[in-house]
DNA sequence: AACCTCTATGCAATCGTTCGCATGAATTAT
DNA sequence: ATAATTCATGCGAACGATTGCATAGAGGTT
């Protein structure tokens, strides 16, 4: 086989085609240094480049330059399907920018995640994304230390000192709460997420606010030690057993801070011989895929995922561009999506169902909010 | 604020405060060269090295040497949830290997896929792992000119050239086909994948020898041009409107190239007032999320996503290691997930309903084959 | 004791780009 | 016409790690 590996075209190899100087070529080929060139040659040189395939070596400009066109991005597992429009977000941002995306699921424990990160730092990236960021994350003082720009996506840290972009939960319990509250639901539980995690506290936040505001005491808080279907399992079992029979049995809905948690909760209800929406209403948030699909199709808070990742990556490329530029802190605001899980306070649990029809049939590629 | 921003440790500075020289430092730190310096200096480098909190520019090294330790990962959108469980093997697979993922969505047309695959190539990356490609991809000539290795997976391509891992798509019809025959169904339908697509062609394949193999015409094939719910959905209906009445309402199974396509399906099908699976069985693939949740739970076939990315990112490292490996194919085994939206055959649409009782309602966290 | 081996370390060139500075040419001001 | 000012380009030293080759001892052989 012919296998020709054309040993990649350097910058001098074109200077030396063209008869000028590496430097003026270089120049020529930087957008912000060109107006030191002439344009004539500028335009020769770009002919050059386009016409024998010349691409720069980034390691060189990177070792150089001290810029690797790279971000890192850290995530607690690809797998959960809230990461997926959020990196995809991401993504899109940085390319526009003309970055590259360095991604790692951190999944491990503190120590790891902390070598993951200086390897990272090692790597040379430029900046830095993290969807991992608990309350208070032992990353955030060695990236500041290490003076490399980051920003929060999805969660915010207590102490900040970074740019973040998160969902407005507040809002979203708000609409929530007052969607329970006009189908005539009083007696409202919470199934609180990982008060670790700043979406969790946030939640749980929002949640106090918004029954407050409907006047409403919030007594039925439990709290989940993950954004599982498990954990929404066990949860909503302690949240049943742990009161007396006639306070459990009062309790009309349940908000979760998940949709997985959600349907956990949902398993539960029936194991405990009750019916979803007949006798307990349901929510969740995140409006996950395929949650129109599962059964009872799920009433949600979907949060503008894409549009998270890809404002994290305009944050970024802001504050790598303009390092002096003051932190700032995006709030995106959420939508509530009735479906089949919530319907009409039912005080008498024995009476026959009603109002379980779906009112969100149209398809997925079409949702809208009513 | 007191932001010490500790200009990194170079490998020069540790050799001065070692009063070594570079050189020898360099030597000391790499395992493969290590032999050549005498045991005393190296714990002494070794020591200096952690307590000072070295760590080796990776760019210089990338310049030097050529490998940046990272490899670029393409696939057409991270936002399919068929992508997240492989590029968690991926990375699994190359972090142990101690390399980065460099990933990128490839969703656009093939001009923008070439360019984008150009600066991967220019940012230096080792090796390329491809999910995006069709069954003759134009980038894989360009990939083997630049000399850089690739490893497809999912998908594999018609003129090979490089290591690949796919699932057994044989295999994976073969058992969906003898399942629905064990339960009585003999006109069985096919929605097949897109056909430039390796899956969808191979899917096809396996299907027809399948039906050959249990002795049944495979008469039924309509092509979707996508692996989406509307394509499969379209799909659906051209097969029961594209047949005379009487064939179309003989089919009693319609095996889907994919879930996506199978929800469609359904869709279509109770639009025609037709019940699953009590009137027509539905099969789909790749067991994705929440599979196990929707209406009716889907019978699929499980590909082991994880696995396949991982086993990737090992040919990957070996080809890295020594590029005159053969290349090879690494074919997978699925396993059929049985559940509710297969039932026995039922001649007479009229019937009342009968065995559509769930026959997974394990959790998922604990979902075997039985 | 002279010679050879072997081993541990030092030396210096190199990878491909970038950028401060120097230089020569062209343009303008006086 | 000459000096002052631009402008376009050339020059060469970085950036930090790697690596073939050179070398200085230590140890062993006859």
């Amino acid at each position: 086989m012919q296998n020709m590996h054309h040993k990649p075209l350097t910058l001098a190899g074109l200077a030396q085609h063209l008869e000028l100087h590496p430097s003026s070529v270089s120049r020529a080929l930087d957008p912000s240094r060109r107006h030191l060139i002439s344009p004539q040659v500028v335009q020769r040189v770009e002919r050059a480049a386009q016409s024998l395939g010349y691409t720069p070596n980034r390691a060189a400009a990177a070792l150089r330059t001290g810029k690797s066109h790279c971000v890192g991005i850290l995530l607690p597992d690809i797998t959960n399907p809230v990461f997926p429009p959020i990196l995809r977000g991401i993504e899109d941002g940085l390319r526009e920018g003309g970055f590259f995306t360095l991604v790692a699921n951190a999944g491990g424990n503190a120590q790891a995640t902390q070598e993951l990160m200086l390897r990272m730092l090692a790597q040379g990236v430029d900046g830095v994304i993290l969807a991992t960021a608990s309350r208070k994350d032992p990353l955030l003082p060695l990236l500041r230390n290490a003076g490399v720009p980051v920003v929060l996506v999805n969660r915010v840290d207590a102490q900040a000192g970074c740019s973040a972009v998160v969902s407005d939960d507040h809002w979203g319990m708000s609409e929530t709460v007052a969607h329970l509250v006009s189908l005539g639901h009083h007696h409202i539980a919470h199934l609180a997420g990982p008060q670790s995690l700043s979406t969790g506290e946030r939640r749980l936040q929002g949640f106090h606010a918004a029954m407050a505001e409907a006047n409403l005491p919030a007594l039925h808080i439990e709290t989940c030690d993950a954004y599982s279907v498990e954990a929404g399992y066990a949860a909503c079992q302690r949240l049943l057993k742990g009161n007396t029979a006639s306070i459990a049995a009062s309790i009309t809905a349940m908000v979760a801070c998940n949709d997985l948690v959600a349907l956990g909760a949902i398993d539960a209800l029936r194991e405990a011989g009750l019916q979803v929406p007949r006798d307990v209403s349901v929510t969740g948030h995140n409006d996950m895929p395929l949650m129109d699909r599962v059964e009872p199709a799920l009433t949600t808070v979907r949060i503008q995922h894409h549009e998270m990742g890809r404002a994290a990556a305009q944050l970024l490329l802001q504050a790598l561009a303009e390092p002096s530029r003051a932190d700032s802190t995006l709030v995106l605001r959420p939508t509530l999506i009735v479906r089949a899980s919530t319907a009409p306070a039912n005080s008498n649990p024995i009476s026959p169902k009603k109002a379980s029809a779906k009112r969100d049939s149209t398809p997925p590629s079409s949702r809208k909010r009513p």
